[in-house]
DNA sequence: GACATATTATGGTACGACGATTGATGATGG
DNA sequence: CCATCATCAATCGTCGTACCATAATATGTC
């Protein structure tokens, strides 16, 4: 499953630096030792360890180790952190402020989409809205099309620094979205609201667009 | 200047591939040409390699070589990525894409502010004002105390995620700034706006501040 | 007791070797 | 002549060793 030793290895530590077993502040443990806990040869570890120094996770220095960051720190649009961080669990206070950002993003978002969209924008949006509609009758990966349409609505909205944060709240989406459909018939209900959306969008209506989507995010809370 | 082998390297490739002297989809040297152009051991420019890979910004393989992705892969919320791109020149359509993200996230950023900005953080803006202020009167860094002052504001939000794109916009916006502010008399004409957003949240007023920092940002244009 | 010096632990860099993977090349058969 | 398959070769992946550079710590000197 694991390609390389190398991605396993980056998994490995990214992961246990985000769940708190190597504490912020702390030191990780001396390149040999680490070596032979996770039965590498140094290169792997240390290129592993550049990977995590390049998304904001580690320093190190001669004699002072490899320290973890505060998460302040952190790529945190950076999609593998954004991956270790929903495995390791979110935080209330974190999903208070995922929502509050999709609050801001999303509406914004589908007024440019509506306004922007191209005809394969749309149809990447009705397939995603029919993969939903099937999940909903015959059963499937709901969420999995969720996603979908969401990150197609940002995607739509033909903003580079939009796409990028759709790429980076794929795996927090998932996580949430997870959350909330864990109650029954949520899916079911949530469906005419996704698709007052699109609709809106077809319609290139800006302002029914973005209503559309605060009714949605308001529902999923 | 440059702390070690590895940083500048990592830097030299990242700043190539950015300004496009590698293009999109084109291939790098092999290592062992890199480490001869390079002046450096095949280990460093590994080291290098990996860390653009956790960036988004190449993909490697045997045989087929160190690969340049395409742009949409780029983690374009590094502060490293943005650093690079800002240096190699903004677009128009990326200075666009910017002032768009800004009128979406900043005003509801000092909405946020106003309401949950501590004693500390209002500190902090009234330091970064009059260091605007100096710079007006008696020369400065205005642009630095600009992008504090903005930063600041994001920080005050006490939102993790706003807090994050606070820190990848800096590079972005301190190149916006210097383009707008490259017009005299600019700073001088938008420092009492900046009075005004500064004023709102300390009356802890959401929609003055917001209105203020609209007119703030169209301004700026 | 304070400051200068030596020690040493630890990451940084270099080099060389071999393995693994995959694109390309050529051979073989239809 | 074309297609399929086997072989080859280029290139990254991993490993191990050696030495250098740095900074925290210990030691010694005044």
């Amino acid at each position: 499953m694991i390609k390389n030793v190398h991605g396993g290895t980056v998994d490995l530590l990214g992961e246990a630096i985000v769940t708190g077993r190597y504490p912020v502040g702390s030191s990780l443990p001396p390149e040999p030792l680490l070596c032979e806990e996770l039965g590498v040869s140094r290169t792997v570890i240390r290129e592993a360890v550049k990977s995590l120094i390049a998304k904001g996770l580690l320093v190190t220095g001669p004699k002072v180790g490899t320290r973890v960051l505060a998460e302040e720190q952190w790529n945190g649009f950076d999609p593998d952190v954004v991956a270790w961080q929903s495995r390791a669990g979110l935080s209330r206070e974190f999903l208070r402020d995922l929502q509050e950002l999709r609050r801001i993003v999303e509406p914004a978002g589908v007024r440019l989409a509506a306004e922007r969209a191209t005809a394969q924008d749309i149809a990447h949006l009705e397939t995603a809205y029919a993969g939903m509609q099937d999940a909903v009758h015959h059963g499937g990966d709901y969420v999995l099309h969720d996603l979908r349409f969401h990150q197609g609505l940002l995607r739509a909205s033909h903003n580079r620094m939009l796409v990028q944060m759709s790429k980076a709240l794929g795996a927090l989406l998932r996580t949430s979205f997870e959350i909330s459909s864990s109650q029954p018939d949520s899916a079911a209900s949530s469906l005419p609201l996704h698709r007052a959306v699109l609709n809106a969008v077809i319609a290139r209506s800006p302002q029914r667009a973005e209503r559309a989507i605060l009714v949605l995010i308001n529902d999923a809370n």
